[in-house]
DNA sequence: ACCTGAACACCGTTCAAGT
DNA sequence: ACCTGAACACCGTTCAAGT
């Protein structure tokens, strides 16, 4: 059911993605679908936390420090995520309040309340991490996968853009296309982590 | 054109939006629209450029630092967002490449390039706070805002939601609805800002 | 009582026919 | 040459009719 859904939308992407699709590959009809969710956007949101469910972190939790539990979170949902590029535009476009979306939340929260974070910092600090790595799937992914294509006059404004009009955002771009990627990605996260051991003792 | 579309957005939403709604409104047909557009995807990039090109910075760039910088710019983006609640979801999905987005970007990286910024820490300092502030907006919007209602069945799951198995979970989004807001947001973006000063000598 | 084929009211997009 | 009404091939959702 969700299963399957999953797996059209990892197939032919969220936009090709139809109810009519599901039900021949269930062999079943439309009509009969809505006995399982009460609507399309519902079973999208099945379909994420399903995705969700598949997050997890391969050490059992006995990390040294938070920093290093939070690196590891980070890892393994970015891993989930490159497995699922399909669905990042409906990650984009909700906040998972699924059971597995639950569930993620509340492990590393208590995590970080175990290290004394107090409980405001820790909530905010999951949503700024989750943030981040959903950012950064989308970033690699290419831009405009997210959902459509962005349109072709505009892709093409991007491409031929003047760098006596744009200079720090021309150089900056072909620095950025040349970095490696997996480094780039521990950097920003690095980067997170530096602003949350700042933010303890605001 | 445009902002007939950015309008009727502002006021329907982007999931009761439909081109036959924008023909009526400009007295024409759909076919007519095509001649401006290739699909609706391209004119949705053009309406989120519209509003990007809403954004202004009070302050003629006069700032002593480039912290004080970065949070005018952020809260301009911010108030900008708050008049335009229902084109969210069109900017959590696409990657604005459009001009008015590119010249926001290239603005802030030039003064951060201005005050000794590496150039790849400027362009991944911009979108780590556009990543922010668009995060932020979502959330006071309310969940599943961002497009449509979550699933019945899960908002009800969220609310119905058992303290002895999310302790941390329920305790934390206790202490965050009863938080003041524009406060909330200052203190992520120190958040950010605190990261970036760390990173500058990584 | 449960299931579902067929219809409903749309949608984005195209194109032949009009001017 | 430009414009556009009408059609095309869909879509999510509903419900009366069948079992």
């Amino acid at each position: 059911m969700v299963s399957a859904a999953l797996k059209l939308v990892d197939e032919v992407g969220v936009q090709a993605f139809s109810l009519r699709m599901l039900a021949d590959v269930l062999e079943s009809g439309t009509a009969t679908l809505y006995r399982h969710f009460a609507s399309k956007d519902e079973l999208m949101a099945y379909v994420v936390d399903r995705v969700l469910g598949e997050v997890h972190v391969t050490g059992q939790e006995d990390f040294a420090t938070w920093q290093d539990a939070i690196t590891a979170g980070a890892e393994a949902f970015y891993e989930t995520l490159r497995r699922h590029l399909n669905v990042l535009p409906l990650l984009m476009a909700q906040v998972p309040v699924g059971p597995n979306g639950l569930a993620n939340r509340e492990r590393l929260i208590q995590l970080l309340l175990g290290h004394g974070f107090p409980v405001e910092l820790a909530a905010r600090a999951f949503t700024a991490i989750g943030h981040y790595v959903v950012g950064f799937a989308v970033q690699q992914h290419g831009p405009g996968s997210a959902g459509p294509e962005s349109g072709p006059q505009l892709l093409d404004f991007y491409r031929h853009l003047d760098p006596a009009t744009y200079p720090a955002t021309t150089s900056a771009a072909e620095e950025l296309t040349t970095v490696p990627l997996e480094e780039e990605f521990r950097f920003g996260l690095r980067l997170i982590i530096k602003g949350l051991e700042s933010g303890r003792d605001v």
